[in-house]
DNA sequence: ATCAGTATGTGCGCCATCGTACTAACGGAT
DNA sequence: ATCCGTTAGTACGATGGCGCACATACTGAT
């Protein structure tokens, strides 16, 4: 019911649109367009020429990729703090299997042609593109490293913190079996995890619906991999940010 | 003693410059010197900013990270398929926190300016490193994946895989050891993964040298990590190098 | 030939996660 | 008020990898 009553109409609340210079920003403009992104819609799949880049702003949207045996593993995760579709203007545009929306929300997109023409006039647009481009690889980085070392419950951890960056609500809807799938690990792994986090008062769920109680702690339970990602982002956008405010 | 008799002065043997169109090529050639790297060399470190990027032909370059208890752990690995400095022209030179040199051999480096300066041309070059950066990006989302999911055997053979792909020899001068920490895995789990694989007569090795006997063996132990990255590349970097032969 | 250092093999207990199977609780639709 | 599908809890053996400790084997320098 909120998103009908509320809606957030301003494509600014996206961080990579709010770090345009705002000469550059009323030029692109024109070509954004609100949608609305269903829970669980698909934006593309596999090899599908991307037609859109997209701005969230409350909607996020997961980045996924599917393994040979079936099993879907996360290789982002974007709201407010990115855009999806980088690809596009990367010369080829397809990437990541597939990107499903995992909170349904509104999202401005442009067409692909738009961004790319945009994109090639070598200005603020394609600076910040590429600013992004290096966060979200450090943020794949960062995922390769903690698949490789950290536990459930770390990681489990990190999930809620970057989906409460990238939103500004701290309840979460969404259940065990669907985070299992993003983390690519046993539903029963992310309900052991979860249970543990609800004993330590940092989380309160119950069938679908994750309420973050305590930020501070769930901080302090993280592994590194969070703040190393938070820090590189900060930092990167905070330049550009800066530069016109 | 071979590097030093059989000095393979070609910058062209670096698939990214060969990807260039000849007249583009010329125009950055005076920016490239030739560098011998040595083993162990470290191109740089932690938030050190870089100063020159490379494009090795018979070098090999390990992108590590190092986590706070010290462990470290490959994020990339790159050789005459790849350029190493990509955060250069991101606009911030810093990302993976160490470049180490893991085959001794030739470079060819260019200053980060020049680089920069050629890059904002929005012409061939900067078309070409970002069709590199899509394929390095889909290369550390499969190690993600790889990580998760498939186990120490099938991470070494991609290993090899990936290294035979970047350097001509089936010859591999490295210890269980050092591959462990590339892997982010345990000395003995190499060892062992090794072992396996020699009892199946697809490598030989003795201390601290590998030689690879039965590609296609290999090809069949791996996951299919391997591939996808490789026809990736194959698909990416194809339509550059046939634009202009 | 000996020695020292490096590289690899092996064994053992531990732990996180997996796969599978089943139970329990909730809540919306009838 | 009941039913049924969804969501979450629990149990158990299997397994892959870890950490540690130590044995062995190769090799280059003395």
């Amino acid at each position: 019911m909120m998103p009908a009553t509320k809606t957030v109409d301003d494509a600014l609340e996206n961080q990579i649109l709010a770090a345009l210079p705002k000469s550059e920003f009323e030029k692109i403009r024109p070509s954004l367009e609100l949608v609305n992104l269903e829970l669980n819609e698909v934006l593309w799949e596999m090899e599908e020429k991307r037609k859109y880049i997209y701005f969230p702003t409350t909607a996020m949207i997961c980045l996924l990729y599917e393994t040979e045996e079936g099993v879907s593993v996360e290789v982002g995760i974007t709201g407010r703090q990115g855009l999806v579709g980088i690809a596009t203007f990367m010369g080829d545009a397809r990437m990541a299997k597939r990107a499903v929306v995992q909170r349904e929300g509104i999202a401005y997109r442009m067409k692909a042609k738009d961004a790319t023409n945009e994109f090639s006039e070598c200005g603020d647009f394609q600076d910040i593109c590429m600013a992004y481009t290096q966060t979200f690889i450090a943020q794949i980085s960062q995922s390769a490293i903690c698949n490789r070392l950290h536990t459930v419950e770390q990681q489990l951890c990190r999930y809620l913190l970057i989906n409460h960056d990238h939103q500004q609500s701290k309840t979460f809807l969404m259940t065990h079996d669907q985070i299992s799938n993003v983390l690519g690990v046993r539903r029963e792994s992310v309900s052991l995890a979860a249970a543990q986090l609800q004993n330590n008062g940092l989380i309160e769920y119950s069938r679908g619906k994750i309420e973050m109680l305590d930020r501070k702690g769930l901080e302090a339970t993280v592994c590194e991999c969070y703040g190393v990602v938070k820090e590189q982002y900060d930092r990167i956008l905070k330049k550009y940010i800066s530069k016109h405010s």
